[in-house]
DNA sequence: GTTAATGCAAAACTTTTGCAAATTG
DNA sequence: CAATTTGCAAAAGTTTTGCATTAAC
């Protein structure tokens, strides 16, 4: 089952730089294998950390380079920003989600509601708008933090 | 009319102001008069250069450090980020609402859909979340820009 | 062999901060 | 007059870019 998934995401990725007439690196298969290995929401910065522990000769620009061409292919999709830098999730057979984010120790929650989804369509409608795509986030304190008082 | 609400938003300034034990000053007056006649949404940047085209003498810095006080007043707010920067909008006298935005133009036009809110506030109570706020951006393609097949 | 991609360093951004001078209450 | 706020310049961040070198097709 693990075999199946992996070999899916970088066929895509393949498969994509192939349509748009890019070339497969080593520093690219590197990088979106990092990335879904990791399964969670990351910043530029976070992977560019972890890949420099295991494979030393990797560049900042590249980190950036690759996740923009991750997005274009999506593969991987902005999720926001949080303390003034992006945070990105992998989207490749992660179908589309919401998040709950706590202001008090920045845990993100994903969660999909059907009627929210399909009200968007509506108010898209109304409009006159052709909806690619949305995204929503509810801020709050997580029960964790309640718990402990810290706000 | 108009001076009234003008003496409103001015007054809740002044006031949040003294209850934080701060001072009234001749530039963070005029930030706020100039942010309010705007009625926009702006970015620190834009509303500087208005700011420098009437008053020479004000600084960047003051700018930010006015934008963040009238947030933590409730009168200003962050809308979302836009090519890296923070966009701020009006919330005094100007009740939440949510976003549709046009990938091609950057039109912003506003909508307020009671039932994504009550919805929100159900799936925070789910997840055991005190929910603070919450932002919804709805992306896609504005009449116009269909019309004009831009697409 | 062409052409594209990399790594590095430097640049371009936005936002924050330190500090002497000015302004406020 | 004591304490806060300002403007400036410099720092701190993140993200992008220019360019010689390396790697892919």
């Amino acid at each position: 089952m693990q075999m199946k998934q992996v070999k899916d995401y970088k066929q895509a990725f393949h498969e994509c730089l192939k349509r748009m007439g890019l070339r497969s690196t080593v520093q690219r298969d590197v990088i979106v294998d990092e990335f879904f290995a990791q399964d969670r929401h990351l910043t530029p910065e976070e992977l560019y950390r972890i890949l420099r522990r295991k494979h030393r000769r990797i560049g900042f620009s590249t980190v950036y380079r690759t996740l923009k061409l991750l997005t274009g292919c999506s593969l991987v999709r902005e999720v926001g920003t949080s303390n003034g830098t992006t945070l990105f999730e992998a989207s490749f057979n992660h179908p589309h989600h919401d998040h709950l984010i706590c202001d008090c120790c920045g845990k993100l929650i994903e969660f999909l509601d059907q009627e929210i989804e399909s009200i968007q369509e509506r108010v898209a409608l109304k409009h006159q708008f052709h909806m690619t795509g949305h995204r929503l986030i509810i801020q709050g304190i997580c029960r964790e933090c309640i718990k402990k008082g810290k706000s």
